[in-house]
DNA sequence: TATTATGATGTAAAGATTACAACATGGATG
DNA sequence: CATCCATGTTGTAATCTTTACATCATAATA
């Protein structure tokens, strides 16, 4: 551990905001002006590996981070591109895969968020 | 319709195997050899916005083309790379997102495929 | 036939991620 | 303490994927 992956995780344990690399990257940056992207991206792929973070692509563009583990859904809207968590009440793994070795677990849900539907 | 988006969406629905661009890119240049990826990505879009594919983000890389547009998951195995559709039994779109307008789901599993998995 | 609209093509550019070499750091060893 | 060694960081370049755009082809329309 050392200070930029402390960094990088806590930024992503207080910010429940799927941000981007980009994102984190500038917001450490203020704080350390050394920080290279690069590092963020060595670092994701370090906390992803550890089980501490996952990443998640949804949408177009760039990945999203999240310091979130637990098994919950995502609702991706396609106006303004945020990333919504929700509870996953009553969809379980599928049993229907013999053999298979499952090791995450996601649920996509694309359309238009409560804030943006109301604009039109 | 021309035949070049023909081409394509017959390419998906007889090859339920989520190719890539690159891949239907390869394959249909057989037989066309005039054909340019840009056709492909545009047409891509266009039967995505027709709603008659889909386009899923899985794993890493290339993005992967779905002719089957009825809901059903997605197992990627991180080993060899292929994804494999299986039935939504028990999973049913969220309730609990008042005012989100839902348009697209789909449920992602990572993990290692039976066939993979018995190389070990 | 001339016009026009739409789509296809090829190249260039953009965007996102990875590869890699050089540099920094900090602990172990003598 | 001085040196060595392992690991992590940094910056740049390269790669990979997708998009933008100008040009060409085609077919329908007037
Ligand atoms: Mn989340
Ligand atoms: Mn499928
Ligand atoms: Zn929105
Ligand atoms: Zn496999």
């Amino acid at each position: 551990m050392t200070p930029q992956r402390i960094g990088v995780y806590r930024y992503l344990l207080e910010n429940r905001t799927h941000p981007t690399v980009e994102t984190v990257y500038q917001a450490l940056k203020a704080d350390s002006p050394s920080l290279s992207k690069t590092t963020i991206y060595n670092t994701v792929d370090t906390l992803t590996d550890a089980g501490l973070i996952r990443v998640i692509r949804v949408g177009e563009g760039e990945a999203r981070l999240d310091g979130e583990i637990i098994d919950h859904g995502h609702f991706f809207c396609r106006v303004c591109g945020n990333v919504y968590d929700f509870d996953l009440d009553n969809c379980h793994l599928p049993q229907s895969l013999p053999g298979f070795r499952m090791e995450g677990f996601d649920v996509h849900v694309a359309g238009v968020c409560a804030a943006c539907a109301e604009k039109d």
